[in-house]
DNA sequence: GGCAAATAGTACTAAAATAGTCCTGTTTAG
DNA sequence: CTAAACAGGACTATTTTAGTACTATTTGCC
């Protein structure tokens, strides 16, 4: 269905809560309690983040964790990468014997050019435009249909 | 990792050796021997595909499948709708309780536009794109990069 | 110094989605 | 009437994902 995983969109509450904490430093229980997701996920998904270097940590009581930037600064395509992985339409075509077959390969590269096309849309919008939707808004017609394709299935 | 299944992946395979097939039916058996993927797969992934009316099929002996329209008509877009539902990065951010933090719901929105770029990208390119990739190139060195960002993990 | 509050890292289990196969039925040309 | 081919559904095995638990390390504070 190409979705991100229940992880990623987690993670995304997570860091807008980060952002929403502005310098002060948020221990992952007190992420947890204001997201409503379970301590060990939130922690999980926190230790994830500063390795992918989204955000920084302080360790010791009174230590917790922050962004490392402003979330203008951090594009929806680094939390992709940060919490799935770089972002990859197809697995290269399948490394198999398929790739003997020019016809397959070819298939392979366009689905590419569509990666590209995906990466950049998700470079564009950034943390901050997560959290505040009072960008351009789309019409109200189209809003419904996206959200009934979402919905069903 | 936002990819697509591999049945997708095949599916698409399936139909560019249809579109090769140009006007004459193809049995599941031959499309199977050309694409080289076993025949209960393509059988299933032809159904799939009739069923979605991306491509049309005639019973009985002689009888096979052949594309309901022209390789340009399809666009990558209802490949996906057809083979893994309709493309949607979330699912209206888990219907839970989750829903009751504004904050939540406000990213939900955000990624549902970042779907609705999504979407527009996938509707630009057509199975005959996929096909045929003498169509506007990338300059060597993104092609690279986006092949090795697909590689690794 | 020692305790409590934190993060770091890793390993494991359970649940869900995916891939793949098989079987039984129906259609139709020869 | 038989063989070739599609239609539909059910089932199994594999893989991925989600979630949890445990242990170690760091650091502030009394």
């Amino acid at each position: 269905m190409l979705r991100m995983s229940k992880l990623t969109d987690y993670g995304t509450l997570v860091l807008a809560q980060l952002a929403a904490s502005e310098g002060r430093l948020a221990s992952a229980h007190q992420v947890s309690v204001d997201t409503h997701l379970s301590l060990p996920t939130v922690s999980k998904l926190l230790k994830s983040l500063v390795r992918a270097g989204l955000a920084v940590s302080e360790r010791g009581a009174r230590g917790g964790y922050a962004l490392s930037r402003p979330a203008e600064e951090i594009s929806a395509a680094e939390i992709l990468d940060a919490l799935e992985g770089p972002v990859a339409i197809t697995e290269c075509s399948s490394a198999s014997s398929l790739c003997e077959l020019e016809s397959s390969c070819r298939v392979g590269r366009a689905w590419q050019r569509i990666n590209v096309s995906i990466r950049e849309a998700l470079d564009e919008v950034s943390l901050a435009d997560l959290q505040q939707p009072t960008g351009p808004t789309l019409p109200p017609e189209r809003w419904k249909n996206a959200m009934r394709q979402s919905i069903k299935h």
